[in-house]
DNA sequence: GTCTATAGGGGGATAGAC
DNA sequence: GTCTATCCCCCTATAGAC
């Protein structure tokens, strides 16, 4: 993959370009780290462009931000509302589509918590996640199976939290992890495709603990 | 706790008032967002101080970021090669001692995991991971369960990305899971206190799955 | 050792030609 | 719409007084 994989994609609109690069590059080194220069290269093109498009870096970051955090949440929030499908269908899905899109963008998960730390959480006022979450058919499936006695874990956010770990986490500690496993990136990939087949065993099991 | 928390305390030398307030700063915004002038207002001196100690901003990072790996890991080095503890007894030291030590720093998780991605394992070279951990009692212990059918998942990596996630995961993403939850401060922190008698049990269970 | 003042350079933004 | 050249501020680092 060369570094200015958007130069050569002459079907692409100049705008998109430029929202492309700066995807790549804002998701490898965040906000702060990013120079627009840094963008305006990996687009192959001029840095006046980039204000000519977007006016400011920081106008331009709230976008790839915006959609970055939206295109990551959108999936889960339609999963967690199916009212045809089990809870362990939903976790099933969830783990599955989740290691998937995380494997095309594996920065993301990193990029989107450290740049939510900066902010102080004026980015999160914008996005209506705990009725998202919180109201899901997820969340009252797990309750209902509380009350069955089939869950021991009485708070649902627990059990979120321990799903997201077992998918995310891997991806954000993924450095130190190839490197304690001493693991090349195709070892890495194979090892988060087996964890397909195996988070929703471990979930299973969790419950009755 | 006030901005300045260093500079009302008289009995540091002025060298360790500016790794306090260093530290601080870098773990709550990085590198490349810290400027600094933040480090020398937190440590509540002037900035050309930062440079007589220091000579640089890049290398006051350079010692902070060791310091802060460095004891993140030694604890885990500790227990994991202890000849005298069971698999499961490390299980819960380890719980409980991280959860504790990163509810006292909760950013640390986060900082290095994010100061890592940029500096593209240029640092993970000076430390010896693979050995630590690979050739620890810990994975040792765990290879002989899986030979005895006491533990399904043959990959010691796997256990142990399990429990570094549980561990570990909540507190990098905590922003949003406290606004998913819509949870204070202090009732985040008391599920994290729960999940140090949960984590053992999940662990457990998972190994039959 | 600690301060003030300032040098020096990098990076975001824009003017203006084409 | 796209480029080159340049402005100007902010940040790191240092000189020099005390």
């Amino acid at each position: 993959m060369s570094k200015k994989a958007n130069s050569n994609q002459p079907d692409l609109s100049t705008e998109e370009r430029i929202k492309l690069a700066a995807r790549a590059v804002f998701h490898r080194k965040g906000y702060s780290a990013t120079k627009t220069r840094d963008i305006a290269e990996e687009a192959g093109m001029n840095l006046a462009l980039l204000n000519y498009y977007f006016r400011s870096k920081e106008k331009l970051f709230e976008q790839i931000m915006f959609e970055t955090v939206f295109g990551f949440m959108q999936n889960m929030a339609m999963v967690f509302n199916d009212e045809h499908t089990t809870l362990h269908q939903k976790v099933e899905l969830m783990v599955d589509r989740y290691i998937d899109m995380i494997s095309r963008e594996p920065e993301v998960p990193l990029f989107i918590m450290s740049e939510i730390r900066s902010d102080a959480g004026a980015f999160l006022e914008k996005v209506p996640l705990g009725q998202m979450i919180v109201q899901s058919v997820f969340v009252r499936q797990y309750q209902k199976l509380v009350e069955e006695g089939k869950a021991k874990e009485p708070d649902p956010l627990q059990f979120l939290m321990n799903l997201l770990a077992l998918v995310v986490f891997p991806f954000m500690a993924s450095p130190l992890l190839k490197k304690i496993g001493n693991l090349k990136e195709k070892q890495f990939d194979n090892m988060m495709q087996e964890r397909k087949r195996m988070i929703p065993l471990w979930i299973k099991a969790m419950l009755k603990a």
